[in-house]
DNA sequence: CCCGGCGTTAATGCAC
DNA sequence: GTGCATTAACGCCGGG
């Protein structure tokens, strides 16, 4: 059962927090909420960012609903010109040739 | 306050259980689950079909892996041609030609 | 005919379409994929009907968040459901929310 | 210079190139998509550090999908939290659970 | 038998 | 408020 045996000293807080063990656990979670809290900030910053920058583009004249289109093409683009070059090949394994 | 007038009429379960409304409210909740969970239940049903079928295609001699990817590239495909035959139109969009 | 221009391509792979064997495994291609794809448009057909519940659900007033929560823990078992709650609300404590 | 082929084909779309007022616009258009890219290239590798914080989290002993579900709690405002957890126990109860 | 990766599907958030 | 694009969660699959 050491799967279980972070949660067991969770389990015990309040009841036995003298034990080291237990306060290491509820510091490890606590770094690792706060850690990946500050990441997901990060990232929603760098939305905020692009957001602006549609905003500049849409003020330059850009249709900004085109613009998109025209960046998820090319986030896609590389893998769909990989699997039109394997495409016949699929077919041939497919049918076990 | 309407938004809430459902969410209230349930909130006198076991209270006023006498008054028709919320009783009805009850019962359009668990008609409504009941609906779903058949929906998905149907589902859950086809999804074992269609491995079943993985299963059958493999002791066939054909590659399930590379059989997923046809049916995955065969659901995609019409989508990329039309994407295909606008995408020049976009540039031009894109830079207010 | 867009249903067979597929089924054509296939056929179009091999250059010794007369070998027996080769047609025969194209066949049962033909078939594995027809059904496969046939399943995965029920199932389909049937996130479109779940959906339409969820709209119905909402027009009579009540939370489809909360809802489809609802359903979500329906559909684990009883034990791992008070657990998961159980091990939610010690990290929540662990963290003094 | 994989980098420029994209730039040389918005170059490549117009004839007539030596319009100074089109160049503007493929120059401006190249430097927002460069842009964007590159701020949703940033996001997805703090994605990446979030998901290697779950497998940490993981091997520490921690129940990763509890954790999500704890920091998508933390993640609402509080009175939110309280009135959809209020919700839901109305709909348990409401249907026995 | 468990684990990590992947593809699909649901859910959130954003733009209109 | 609605539809859509993105993002996160879920379940399945093959490998160790």
């Amino acid at each position: 059962m050491s799967d279980t045996e972070t949660a067991e000293d969770l389990a015990g807080i309040g009841h036995n927090s003298d034990e080291p063990r237990k306060e290491l656990a509820v510091d490890r979670l606590r770094s690792l909420v706060e850690r990946i809290e500050r990441l997901e900030q990060e990232k929603k910053d760098l939305g905020t960012d692009v957001k602006d920058i549609y905003a500049e583009a849409k003020s330059a004249g850009f249709d900004t609903k085109v613009l998109r289109q025209l960046i998820a093409i090319r986030r896609k683009e590389p893998d769909d010109v990989e699997e039109q070059e394997t495409l016949l090949d699929l077919y041939r394994r497919a049918l076990g040739m």
